[in-house]
DNA sequence: TCTTTGATATAAATATTGTTTATACCTAAC
DNA sequence: GTTAGGTATAAACAATATTTATATCAAAGA
């Protein structure tokens, strides 16, 4: 089937003859009638009922019909949306960032979409992964970065960089010097950690249960200058060290790399897909991408990129 | 633009190289390298970038691939639909009816359903027109018969015949031998009619007012046989004959025509238009407009075929 | 009633368009 | 370097849609 045959059938619909929707279609009366006898012959519907005064779409015709017009509507919407690509990204843009994420690209990407795309307005919304999926999907927000997404209808994503938590203690902490540590060695200690809405809570227990390793959590911090100032007053977390990175470089804070099992998760950008005029997304989801990939290629943000973005 | 152009975006999309689509599509790779530039050159946007291990879709690519995806989703919908109207109808119908008309008509409906469509289930719907109209969106019926309904998305609605309700007077009341009366007599009696939710009632207040004729209605009463004794106790009413038929051939009722204004509303068969098996829909609406035609034709429903109806 | 008008159907010729064939070229992998 | 697997391009070819020309039909009007 070819979308020409539906033109024609909407075509005598709208006009109520082959010769008059043929006139409209800068078509012969012929071709009408072939185009037509095409449809019907696939779909084995008869759809018009000819007559000497002109022709009506049968009832099952109308049913076609209908579809017809959808499918048409769908192919022009198709149309502005790829207009849309090639002009100049304008419009805001909602994106939802992780607390581990936004602290350490807001700034920059800011600055960068102001330069390239002074005409796309970045709404910025710092919030837990869970709340980020859900606002995605209530449409609230454009695009996000989650951790270990899964498919969903109307989004797209798309791996970015994968992230490898490590064990952080203070800089006087027994343990601040060694190279690596294995998850079972973390049952005597004293830990604080995110609740269990953050994913990386959910991660860890998940590790630890499969490991058969019972960690000693003496209290769920949903704060990240909270878990910093206990980490600096010897209870450790398990956490992602590139906001800690001047606390690391300065000696107050050790990040000691987990192995046995080694522990990571991918971020992913997430799209929604329905947009008409998805051109800003587009050139902002492009930026944060170039942007995140420059920070681990320069080995600021701790982690390496996921093999499909650096083959 | 035609769908096969989209059948090759989504081919290379799904195999990643255009030889790949080619194998699948049962073309050869020239056909589908010009077929593909055919669409990059209609809407202006590289959809694919081709390099010599195979060719990934751009990200303007998978903007317009989703919607590809969604067009010929629709198409096969199409086909679906198409292949439904041909075949046997079977499956549940549910069909809503007003008071005035489920009396007259449900029976023989259900009787000729069950001998010419006997795989198909008929559940009628008895209701006032304005909770008809809500169920039929709800998607709680899949087609009512409606008075004087205005165009709403996903519902086709086809005029089917127009009605004059009378004035009902019991057969003893002094206006019970007038041939005709006009609406300004009336502000003399005391009438009886059901309330402002029922469309009768809009119609006749909306007319009264704007002829400035005030009637005097005594009591709002929804129910049938409630105003029936009540118009042989000796309030009129203004109301659709076919239900009291019998009581006017047996002279119990008196229906007298009411002329300047003359009052009519037209009934209408509304039908959603979203099912992707509508054949059982579409064959009881068949004979139930046929029923209906039936009925006008012979008398028996008092009014006249819509002009679109008998030409 | 006969003619005219405005509609559709059909067949053959034509034009357009998509497809294949043949070939060149590119790049990653061996 | 050679090979394998990919894409691009041009010309020949095939398929198919369109036009032209004609036949047919039904309703409206003389």
């Amino acid at each position: 089937m070819e979308l020409r045959d539906l033109r024609t059938l909407i075509g005598i619909a709208e006009s109520g003859s082959l010769s008059g929707a043929a006139r409209k279609l800068n078509l012969t009366q012929p071709a009408l009638s072939a185009s037509l006898k095409r449809l019907e012959d696939e779909l084995k519907v008869q759809l018009v009922a000819r007559h000497s005064r002109g022709a009506d779409v049968t009832e099952e015709g109308k049913f076609v019909l209908q579809k017809a017009y959808a499918i048409l509507h769908d192919v022009a919407d198709m149309t502005t949306v790829a207009q849309d690509l090639i002009e100049e990204p304008i419009g805001d843009v909602r994106l939802g960032l992780p607390t581990t994420v936004a602290g350490g690209i807001t700034a920059e990407l800011v600055h960068r979409l102001c330069t390239r795309h002074p005409l796309v307005r970045l709404h910025v919304i710092e919030a837990m992964s869970g709340v980020l999926v859900e606002q995605l999907q209530l449409g609230r927000l454009d695009m996000a970065i989650l951790f270990d997404i899964q498919p969903m209808a109307g989004l797209r994503s798309e791996p970015i960089l994968i992230e490898e938590p490590r064990l952080l203690v203070s800089g006087s902490h027994e343990l601040a010097s060694r190279k690596q540590i294995r998850l079972d060695e973390l049952d005597q200690l004293e830990l604080v950690m995110p609740s269990q809405v953050h994913s990386i809570r959910g991660l860890i227990d998940r590790i630890s249960k499969s490991e058969g390793v019972s960690l000693k959590i003496i209290a769920d911090v949903d704060s990240f200058p909270g878990i910093v100032s206990l980490v600096q007053k010897g209870y450790p977390t398990i956490f992602p060290t590139y906001l800690v990175r001047e606390h690391i470089e300065r000696g107050t804070i050790a990040a000691i790399p987990l192995v046995q099992p080694r522990i990571d998760w991918t971020l992913h950008l997430a799209t929604r897909q329905d947009s008409v005029r998805p051109r800003a997304s587009l050139a902002t989801a492009r930026l944060l991408i170039d942007l995140c990939s420059e920070l681990v290629v320069n080995g600021i943000w701790p982690g390496r990129l996921h093999p499909r973005r650096a083959p």
